[in-house]
DNA sequence: CAATTTGCCTGACTTAAGTCAAGCAAATGA
DNA sequence: TCATTTGCTTGACTTAAGTCAGGCAAATTG
């Protein structure tokens, strides 16, 4: 049976490897080596400083320096000392750098495109490509503080809401809960997490002050491809921290006994089942923690 | 939200451009460039003659040339001039070359295990990657003509019967259902058909010898991630040239009204419903068509 | 049968990619 | 303050990958 999943995941890496190599191949139609495309891209995605493009292309230091210099001397990008360490350089792209991968941009989305118009249901597609990503990139999962009205965290809490109207018996509507105000999840009152799977959102969680002494937490969603990966728990214990550093001593949350597997994740994870206490209309289950340091 | 589609496939080719780009370091663990070690593989795959490997390779034929000259002096492989055509030539492991592509795929494997161990839905994981995969690889679905009791013929059916399973309202079960006897479904009396996509099964479909002059259609059956891909046309399509083939003038199939994707696809596809023509507990509907020529 | 085509091999290239050691300037530490 | 470390660059390599033209033998065609 394990042998049957095995030569399933061998033929996904065959299937992917043929696409990557068109991908290769494409790029190399603007006349650039892949190294140097590699480069140029990487920075064009925020990756200024060197060691991080190192890092993330893998490369040698030599190597990069001298695909830079190409660059440079194609006047795609220009690099100045990092303002802080003047050892470290940073690179950044020219106006022409922007043309340049901008168009790349274009190329790859117009290949994702084309993918998607000729799938019969483009939605199962992408679902079961995050689900692959995800799996793919555990690891590398990385969690930042946002503020709770940017584009992303809107666009994770427009999915938490989604699930909770599909989950909850009579349904979700997000202005007749106790919607929390932005600035009691943003520093220096609350705190508002993100996760992020190589830059797509995957998992948020926010934290509001209420009194001087205690918090509530809000919003714990994470992504169905990301599920099962411990995200949440990650979650959770950075928001923790966060109440800490504020400090906050007591946690409270609610929830709605229809969810169960994040009930159920509440009381392992050390929360105790209090009684309620808001007027909220949705939840039926209230816990609350305290925070030990 | 195309938009974000887009930007989700493409956060999957990133995921799996480091995946593969960590497979081929994987590979070059043994000491063989990545080009070498590429050949080597797919003559280990069957992909003995030099026209096939250039194609699936994409390499032109003085490298390949060069590639096998290299195995043939680690001893791996040996070259020998088709029988029928002697300027072909045709490349295969020796014993030596089948140890080394076994630890190629013992790598691969436990790689392919290593991600599996470590993900909480393994069925969910290799699900969508057979679903990306058939995705990617649609245009290379090829189908062949197969004994209904080779194992994989029997993997389609296995799959087949348990949806049946779990469609029919009264569930499913094959020794209740009139299992056409493998004979009849063989050449010269039937078909059987098998699709792959790069060698694993996505699909099937069998062709019962009944009468001199009539046929039926049986075991038309899509793997879930291959379907909305125009696949069971191509089956359909394909058994329709066998039976003309054997001389067959008319088919005739039967099928369950829960099956409402396939009822409509005879219908669309010049299926004309008729009256009972067996005794078997399981379908309710009957078509025939007629086969001109 | 001779002329042509096909399939493969070889030698002579070019380009890309990657490694290694030396060197330099800015930062850090005793 | 001086020695050391850090971050980057440069020059001098090696290896891999790919291209192109010429050549040869087997097959095909007129």
């Amino acid at each position: 049976m394990t042998d049957d999943l095995v030569a399933r995941i061998r033929r996904f890496n065959r299937a992917v490897t043929r696409e990557t190599g068109a991908l290769d191949n494409s790029f190399l139609d603007r006349g650039r080596p892949l190294g140097a495309a590699r480069v140029l891209n990487a920075i064009g995605r925020g990756m200024g400083d060197l060691g991080r493009l190192r890092a993330y292309l893998g490369i040698d230091s030599g190597l990069l320096s001298r695909l830079l210099r190409g660059l440079e001397r194609e006047g795609l990008v220009e690099t100045l000392a990092d303002p802080g360490d003047a050892r470290r350089r940073i690179a950044r792209l020219t106006a022409q750098g922007e043309a340049e991968f901008a168009a790349y941009e274009d190329l790859s989305n117009a290949r994702a495109a084309a993918l998607l118009t000729r799938h019969p249901r483009p939605e199962a597609l992408v679902a079961a490509m995050d689900l692959v990503a995800c799996a793919l990139g555990q690891e590398q999962i990385e969690t930042a503080q946002e503020d709770p009205r940017c584009a992303v965290a809107l666009a994770c809490l427009a999915s938490y809401y989604a699930e909770l109207a599909g989950r909850l018996p009579g349904g979700f509507e997000v202005g007749r809960s106790r919607d929390p105000e932005a600035a009691d999840m943003s520093a220096p009152r609350g705190s508002f997490r993100v996760a992020y799977a190589d830059g797509l959102p995957v998992g948020c969680v926010g934290l509001k002050r209420r009194e001087a002494d205690w918090a509530e937490v809000k919003r714990l969603w994470v992504a169905p491809a990301a599920r099962g990966l411990g995200l949440a728990r990650r979650l959770m214990a950075e928001i923790e921290a966060d109440a800490g550093a504020l400090g906050v001593r007591l946690l409270r949350l609610d929830t709605n006994s229809a969810l169960g597997e994040a009930t159920e994740f509440y009381r392992r994870s050390g929360w105790r089942e209090i009684a309620r206490f808001n007027d909220d209309p949705y939840p039926d289950l209230f816990f609350e923690k305290a925070l030990c340091d």
